[in-house]
DNA sequence: CGAGTAGTTGATCCGAGTCAATCGTCGTGG
DNA sequence: CCACGACGATTGACTCGGATCAACTACTCG
């Protein structure tokens, strides 16, 4: 029901990256025809994982990394005590698993928050391709570096703002990415409970609802559930940087399918 | 006032990474003589920074990446309202700049704490190197994805523990870093004011000070201005970890979904 | 239908921020 | 050599944002 717009059809996970429809976005974008051939070789797909089944579990053994064809994966710890962490949902075009080529094993965990397709890149192998295919490896170095000053600005945004330009910005964040994989940007479906997003956000889970509530009531908001129509989004980015966010904001978020 | 042209090219220290003492933990280590050899061609180093020299500013164009030989670096970015926020304070061994890859400009700006020595790596040869040798290209991936998994600990820890549990975890991470570099773990210099521990952390000065003070009353900490003994690791740890942190979670947990 | 779960709303409490005063140390100049 | 000002650190008093606790409602699913 709330996968309704962004499921693709039953078919795709055959499909070539050739004619994917996220070649420009993912890892394999700005490879030539020969590469992306060559990169195509070690691409796996499967079935489609459903909703609650897990992409892999931290402390498994690392083998793959993952990139999200369609659907959505949530990325969390378990601690011991059972409390669980967010750091992460991945949308289609996202690159899962970085965090863990370092230890040998999963360093955290991936489970699907609706029917999800994934391609699956053996580690191994795809290392070895990057020493024939330079721009591969180029390309993954830009991912990594990304990846790492998104979560600088995640901690800025955990250790210095308050709880509504927090879940601003998350809004924003995510109405974004959404509208990368071309669907409406004002109009969409959270694939998560409210539960998450308030630990992905670092609050807890009245706060996110009494902020539902209040911009839905302010008019920035039409929430129905998990469908969010965002009605002022101007009204929306002024929380979401108050002063104005350091020079280029929320620009980490573009580069990877912003054409250079 | 401004320090950008302040890498000056002399020949001088010629110290190689041959006979380095910090070759067993820096980007350079798990190389043989030879790429060692070939890494060394590319290495610049220079005369050393002094206190609060900048070694880059954000929004400068991106040549470098930088591993600290000795001294220490603060990491941090400056808001439209003049506000800064500190990423990290780099000691000796780490590389710097990593999340600037993406982008070509500096994503965020590096000062000197203290005198500090300085490797210099140009980015596109190094780029280059990685493709004749595989190790050194593994290896950047691996500190990459170590970044990234530290940088997730990091919002683990703003996003759910409070004040005592991050000054705790920031004082033995210090420790822990100060002692890989065959000091003591025990008795060491902070080498950053008050107000940067508290931004580091995500909390106020006096926040900051309440904690030393409070520390050192119970006998877990002795305080000296910026000379810090740690008096009873136990207790520390304790506090750093309550119930433990992120676990080697083993697979018996079954909660509500999950195996693939 | 009924039970279980997710979400909402209200009441209360507490940790840490803010504001303000004071102290100590350092560096400068008379 | 001391007086002075500047700045960092400490301490206390007060405030407030958001956590926690506790009902209650609304779905969802069997």
């Amino acid at each position: 029901m709330d996968n309704r717009h962004n499921i693709v059809n039953l078919k795709t996970y055959q499909a070539s990256c050739t004619n994917c429809n996220l070649k420009d976005f993912c890892l394999a974008s700005h490879l030539d025809v020969m590469e992306l051939e060559q990169f195509e070789r070690i691409v796996e797909r499967s079935q489609p994982l459903q909703r609650g089944q897990h992409l892999y579990r931290q402390s498994d053994k690392f083998h793959n990394i993952y990139i999200v064809k369609s659907g959505s994966i949530k990325n969390y710890i378990t601690m011991q005590d059972g409390a669980e962490c967010i750091f992460g949902f991945y949308l289609p075009g996202e690159l899962l698993a970085l965090d863990s080529i370092a230890k040998g094993e999963y360093a955290s965990s991936a489970i699907a928050q609706q029917t999800t397709y994934i391609c699956k890149i053996p580690y191994p192998s795809f290392e070895r391709l990057c020493q024939q295919i330079p721009h591969l490896q180029e390309k993954l170095f830009q991912i990594a570096a990304s990846k790492i000053a998104e979560a600088y600005n995640r901690q800025l945004l955990l250790a210095q703002r308050n709880s509504e330009e927090r879940f601003a910005v998350f809004l924003l964040n995510q109405s974004d990415q959404i509208g990368k994989n071309g669907y409406s940007k004002n109009v969409f479906y959270l694939s998560m409970a409210r539960q998450d997003i308030a630990n992905y956000l670092g609050l807890a889970c009245e706060t996110i609802s009494r902020l539902f509530t209040r911009f839905n009531n302010e008019g920035i908001l039409q929430v129905k559930k998990k469908l969010i129509r965002i009605r002022d989004q101007k009204r929306l980015m002024a929380i979401a940087s108050p002063t104005g966010l350091y020079p280029v904001q929320t620009a980490y978020r573009s580069e990877l399918n912003s054409e250079s």
